[in-house]
DNA sequence: CTGAAAGCGCTAACAG
DNA sequence: CTGTTAGCGCTTTCAG
């Protein structure tokens, strides 16, 4: 803690309290000559408001949080940079919390946030996350919630997603027109709207061009990794194998990849593989892989720049901002190129 | 902000503002009795105390800054997760702050940290990090720096670093071991200790082994990604190119093999490479990279351990901590498996 | 065991 | 243009 608050530098300036707090804030209600004096002083003292003292009066923090369930993921730290670029932009600073896919841990998290310590929140939900009133409370308390990429559908929030249909939609419609006809489709949870939206993009696109999806060719993978690890194996070793796989998850790479070795499968020539993806060395593995890239880093900073307007501006009704940022399909060798 | 303050919980329960606050947090003073009362109240009423208002009493945030120049990174956004876990259970909540590697930045977001915002900080500086005044104003406002992998030698704060030396002592002596002769190192910056001693490590055990370091292939990379491909084509067209590479940053790997691809360049038939990552890719990139990998994870944790320490136990000295984690070498085939 | 009251450092309304 | 003052919501003596 700082020796010198307010009180210390009015005395040193022989002025009351109030005209440094306007001075330092360079308030029309005081003369030039005063702030220079108040702010070069400052200076000298090294003098820095207490922030919380300040948000207590004011009734506003400054401050943001957000909550997602992983950071070690390249859509998520991208995402937090754009997050963060505009926040010191605007002067604002940003909590992060991680979630780790656990509702139980959201909760928490978000009930702690009813009591003025952030202005605004920015979530993406937890993969376990249906009920959605510890949403709603923050939302009728008067602090703005942002969804990012992960939104839940009924919730009345703003939400900056992606064209996760289409993009499913996309996808499908590439491995089938690279010949695939039996195309595997892995996920991690049922209850991601992100997830249901792509995985219907896929059953239609597969409908559309007569191809029938058969049910155990709907993965749904966990957040153990050895599960994965046995689930995956079991998926490409079936006698009707899969001669395309499309991965909503990013994670599921690396297991679909070292799985693939390890069974002498041949990529792109045995199975052709698709995965939704932020990873920078996707064109550098092993072979290249293609990808559906999410807009990551211009989601997250769309995030913000809605999250601070709904801050900042009354009569503004963000709940109705609803944006979607389309991902983009990157062609490489891991579907034939 | 909710409508509930602890004024209007005391008046419902019929106690006194001193006698609630004191319930709840359990205090020794308060009778079973009422504590259940108080507690069964403040439950049905949603009361969430005004975390700000605590701090200024208290003096004391339960908030710490993490200051890193980039979060979409692999090592990073691991010791971010380390440090959010260990944050998480103890009850703090964390600031992130990004600098780009910008000196400046750093400065400005440090020096907000003079007036009680944050209980303590955790920081791995930019590369353009030399002065440390900033750093030093901190510690001495009592507020107890930890400098994690990015530490300033001189400066009197906890280190929470890995053996960057012996690192880069070992990879040399693996590409030695594997055939190279002519061994290129990539950096960044100068500035940074972490690469002053893996450059130490690498131009030892080159003398050591009777090898000499040409200057033209001790390279030095910038933060613009244009110019890096520019700078390593250069490098990697040389007449008398070298026959392996250490690149001492994540970033420079995707460059390194494309650039390798356009000129033909077989890893690691011309050309063993080997770079300080944490890619969760590197086993299966073309041709899978071998790596000395930082403890992340590890460091992040014991970083926020020992600044939870400084912040809680007076009389401990967490300046004179100074924790080596060891990095790993993973052999893989960009060196010849 | 409970209550009263001072005050953390700052802001903003109001008075001069 | 500058000063005075009443809190923001909470914690913590100290008194009972």
């Amino acid at each position: 803690m700082p020796e010198i608050n307010i009180r210390a530098l009015a005395k040193e300036l022989n002025l009351s309290i109030g005209t440094v707090s306007k001075a330092l804030k360079d308030s029309y209600e005081i003369s030039a000559e005063t702030k220079r004096r108040v702010l070069e002083v400052a200076k000298k003292l090294h003098y820095a408001p207490n922030p919380y003292a300040s948000s207590l009066r004011r009734k506003k923090s400054n401050t943001i949080a957000v909550v997602v369930p992983e950071v070690a993921d390249s859509y998520f730290s991208q995402a937090i940079k754009g997050i963060e670029e505009i926040a010191q932009l605007k002067g604002y600073h940003v909590l992060v919390y991680l979630t780790y896919e656990s509702y139980a841990r959201e909760k928490q998290i978000l009930d702690e946030f009813t009591n003025g310590r952030v202005d605004g929140l920015l979530i993406s939900v937890s993969s376990e996350t249906c009920s959605t009133g510890h949403i709603e409370a923050l939302n009728s308390n008067k602090v703005p919630v942002v969804f990012f990429d992960r939104a839940i559908d009924e919730t009345d929030a703003a939400k900056i997603t992606t064209n996760d249909y289409d993009s499913g939609y996309e996808a499908t419609r590439h491995l089938i027109e690279r010949g695939c006809r039996k195309i595997a489709y892995l996920s991690i949870s049922n209850l991601l709207v992100i997830n249901t939206k792509r995985m219907m993009g896929f059953r239609n696109a597969m409908t559309d061009s007569k191809l029938h999806v058969d049910d155990n060719n709907i993965v749904n993978c966990s957040n153990d990794d050895n599960e994965n690890n046995r689930i995956l194996t079991e998926v490409l070793k079936q006698k009707n194998r899969a001669d395309g796989i499309i991965s909503s998850v990013e994670k599921l790479i690396t297991p679909v990849y070292t799985i693939c070795k390890q069974l002498k499968l041949q990529i792109p020539a045995d199975l052709k593989v698709l995965c939704f993806s932020n990873l920078s060395t996707a064109h550098i593995l092993n072979p290249s892989l293609t990808t559906i890239t999410q807009p990551a880093f211009d989601m997250g900073k769309m995030a913000a720049t809605v999250l601070f307007k709904a801050v900042e501006k009354r009569n503004y009704n963000w709940q109705d901002e609803n944006l979607v940022i389309p991902s983009k399909l990157y062609i490489r060798d891991s579907t034939g190129g």
